[in-house]
DNA sequence: TTGAATCTGTTGGATAAACAACACTGGAGC
DNA sequence: GCTCCAGTGTTGTTTATCCAACAGATTCAA
């Protein structure tokens, strides 16, 4: 199973499960408008309508609310793929690429001019789920090689190809962009797979 | 001013708002869906996501939430007017009119197949709420006439139109219809206004 | 008739959220 | 320097919601 954030679902008290996506929305929300850097945490909870102590019942601060929310966006598009629940192919990883690349494209889109602070953090989390995927695959293969070096190459370079593409400014068709890199990063894996 | 539902909403703890409108938005989508007799209590809160237990610190029981989802969005409509703040005129009346018979015409465009049960019910709401805000009207006027029978007349009236037109298969322009019918309810009242 | 199933309305105790306060920080303007 | 202001992060207490359990009602089928 991968890292989740906090705890499952299931298991999770309904006053628990609303109050955090009414943070999550409103945070979502208020990022489309303005700077992550410009969002405070009343601003979160005065349009979340919770109150702001609550707020701090859940998260350490704003920091780890981004942390969180980015960290839960990834996931959900992983899981949509049914990433989470395999192992290493081919095939998988030019799907991890692929959403990758669309996430953070979306990110680029609907959040307001991304600057230095805010980029970096995603790039932080991001690298960290990359990272626990790629571990996740390589563990369930026979060999008794560390993991810890390939995963590492393959989640910079994924992140960097996918970063790259979100950035530029006439973006070519994904599939081709995802055709062209692809090869460079499975071959980094294959052996270990 | 007029009966307002329970409480101002100024005053109202978040949670208390939250909770009421988790339900009724999940009556609302449950009524476009079944018959009111064929909607459980269970049901409600299971797509409300709140407890059941819950439910009943709001509600006597559905009858109740019936009662309480109907005069809200009819007072709602009546608001968006300006009709509880004003006196009686021609043209308030006529407004009135055509607030009703638009209203109905929602219900049962909104509703899957009203059944009887539901359709009396609705009717004793609206025409609680037809009668107080006629009756408000009145006593502004300086006559000391008791306002009891010719509101009681004009609210039977109304109501009685609206209902005949929203039950209507093939309806007339809604302005012609008032138009026709606007002159034997403002006999009633003019005298007494 | 019996029993299984489903819904009702209620209860007591556990827990999350609301609220009002507090001390603290970092500007902005004078 | 100073004050004012807006935001932070925390605390103790109150209140709303959750939850599991209960007895009773109704329906349906064996």
């Amino acid at each position: 199973m991968l890292p989740n954030p906090k705890q499952m679902d299931e298991t999770l008290d309904p006053r628990v499960k609303r109050t955090r996506s009414l943070i999550l929305e409103s945070f979502g929300s208020l990022l489309a408008e303005k700077n992550f850097e410009n969002i405070s945490v009343q601003d979160v909870t005065d349009k979340a309508q919770i109150n702001r102590a609550t707020f701090y019942a859940h998260f350490q601060d704003k920091y780890a609310l981004l942390d969180y929310s980015i960290s839960k966006m990834f996931m959900q598009e992983i899981e949509k793929r049914t990433l989470n629940v395999c192992h290493y192919t081919p095939d998988n990883l030019r799907n991890l690429i692929l959403a990758v690349c669309e996430f953070l494209s979306s990110i680029h889109s609907s959040c307001a001019q991304p600057h230095q602070q805010f980029e970096s953090l995603v790039e932080t989390q991001i690298k960290k789920q990359i990272f626990g995927l790629l571990t996740y695959w390589l563990k369930q293969s026979k060999s008794k090689n560390s993991t810890d070096i390939p995963a590492t190459v393959a989640t910079w370079a994924i992140y960097g190809l996918a970063s790259h593409y979100s950035h530029m400014k006439k973006r070519p068709a994904l599939d081709k962009f995802v055709n062209e890199a692809f090869p460079l990063v499975a071959v980094n894996l294959e052996q270990f797979a």
